[in-house]
DNA sequence: TATGAATGAGCGTTCATTCAT
DNA sequence: TATGAATGAACGCTCATTCAT
């Protein structure tokens, strides 16, 4: 008797849940870190009972986990596509990717995710090992296979790909973190003038001595 | 019964326990974080009761902020003293600063501090608030005071020496942390070297573009 | 679309529903005892989802009062239609109805109903009132009635029948509860020889002193 | 400032709180079973709060353990004590053992305990084998250790003497047990009669056939 | 100064039961 | 007849904090 539109309404409700849980649960962690944040609170941030989210994640570590893949899988994913595509400029897409992701970063709700690790970390190592394999690495290797372009191509000076990535991201990842911690979620403003400038300066210590002006 | 010095030794311990205590709750927060570090535990290590330790502390809370209190002051002392030392090479204190710092926050109880500032950052908005002021503002300020020296001693370039302290600082720091949250407390060594590399490499960014090889 | 062939294995499924699913029950009680038995797993067991469950049954407790008339009344049955037969060597019955029960029980499955009774005797008095007069009675009458007919015929001396009954079943009940207790599922064959010869001296018990050898 | 007298109070509250924890423990587990009582209600028969039931017990399951462990030791050390006196008369000694136990096991808040074995047995494999080393071992291998000793006073046939005790606890076991599950708490004493005479019988059986009458 | 028994509120998790579909 | 999402009340257990001693 039931209408295939009601049906609907009712299965996209519940496809729709896990993902407003894991908002919920973001919005929790963020208001109370993982430890102090409570079940019951993720709940009626999300609406529902206590008992319907272990419907959907087996434990508060688990939405933990889940909501790390969610939040920052594709924001990962974009700049390893721009890592392999075709380009005669790779200092541009390394400026492009860089600040994709300080952009995004810029967001408290996606920079809570790298903070939550760094709190958790030592006590959730599997957690902490997800993300080193999952986000950390393929960033760095896609940076670095922007750079070993670069270098292909004569414009940037022969040293290590990967550790001249980590020596590009560190600086602007701190002072994102720094941003957000000491300035509580307000006036990222301030910052992201400086993170242009030192995105610009960065890379160009990447080309040859004597390019430089 | 008590000889005076029996008494004497009592004392000394009496007066020793809020460090004592302190420097417990750092190996509790260090195991377990803020939250599930617990007061039971805390006391444990200390070698005494739990209710010993509301004699000394209010809270959990406060004693949080004794222990950032205790740990960081010396540290930050002793770069502010590097940086008001008479000098015709400031980058060599510059470079003995941040290998200070850096050095000393590859151990991991003190690196524990900041960690726990980051993660509770929005709870505690007056810890954070306090850190800024008494920890990060001053280090920037050192730094930019060797970097000003150095300006006037035409050494380095004409550039803002606080923005220039914070590019010097951030780099480090953030190495140093992602080694502590990504491999544990087991292998700073490996960046131990990649530090002091860096090091240089900042330094030598400040010197007018003529003077680079 | 449905052929009647189809149709007539649906519905001889539906209809055996009710037992697939006390048999389940009687699974996961055995596993877990009734209280640590959940509807979920009992579901599972059956093939079915637990909302199934409260289509053939009202609540858990019910369940179980269904699940020990199923199992019990059929054991029953037999003994008493052993006590109801002409004969002129009840001995031979009453072995015979002894040695029905005592196999019967060695299986775990059917055992755990007692156990089960005992377990829960005094939280639901009916479900023991039930066991009471619908199976300790009728099987003390079943055995009483054989050494009423023994008796009758000379072979056995002249003691309360009901009575002797008891002193018969109850050694072979409790070694074989014991058994299951103590030694988990496994050796219960051990006590199987122990329980012929026991039932032999149990019965020889009844006859009169002088033919005693 | 505290008088002894003061101080002995509040000592000897504290010490006695194991002893009022268990006691309401097996109160809460006679009503409801062992995982239908809760800590609370455990608690509150005890008169204190679900917390303080932890500060001496480390779960339910210890709970339950230190329960047998209490109840039952006193009794079997009995039955041990009787079974190692000089006698020349072992089967009075049999009977005052087999009374002993009978009539402990009469109290309900006794024979609970074999009641729990029972139902949980299967899922606390350590409890029940504590049990049946720490209490059913020890009490075949008493009254074994008097059947041997009536066997050289050639008093009782030659017979395998664990055995011999087996046959002999066995009914009354079963008897006391049934007489719980199927009445109730209440008309035990119509049993007891019965079993005092089953005692009897059962010691006589163990004469050489001879002496019978 | 120090103890340690006790509290009470709360936590993560479970589960018998319900009900719209 | 059957589903499965959802509930809501508990449950075993924990812990920061208090306080009589």
């Amino acid at each position: 008797m039931a209408t295939s539109g009601e049906r609907r309404t009712w299965r996209r409700r519940a496809q729709a849940r896990p993902d407003e849980i894991l908002s919920a649960a973001l919005d929790a962690f963020i208001a109370s870190g993982f430890d102090a944040a409570t079940m019951d609170d993720i709940a009626r941030r999300a609406g529902v009972t206590k008992g319907a989210l272990y419907l959907y994640f087996e434990s508060k570590e688990q939405m933990l986990r889940a909501l790390i893949d969610r939040e920052v899988r594709p924001l990962i994913a974009r700049v390893e596509a721009l890592s392999v595509m075709e380009t005669d400029d790779p200092a541009a897409l390394i400026k492009q990717a860089l600040l994709l992701v300080t952009g995004a970063l810029a967001d408290p709700r996606l920079f809570a995710l790298p903070r939550l690790i760094i709190a958790l970390s030592g006590r959730f190592p599997d957690v902490v090992n997800g993300y080193r394999d999952d986000v950390v690495g393929p960033a760095r290797a896609a940076i670095g296979r922007l750079v070993m372009r670069g270098q292909a191509l004569g414009q940037f000076r022969a040293v290590d790909p990967v550790a001249a990535a980590r020596a590009i991201i560190g600086p602007m990842m701190f002072e994102i973190m720094w941003a957000h911690v000491l300035h509580g979620e307000s006036d990222l403003g301030r910052s992201a003038g400086w993170i242009e400038a030192q995105v610009d300066v960065l890379i160009k210590g990447l080309e040859p001595r004597g390019a430089q002006s």
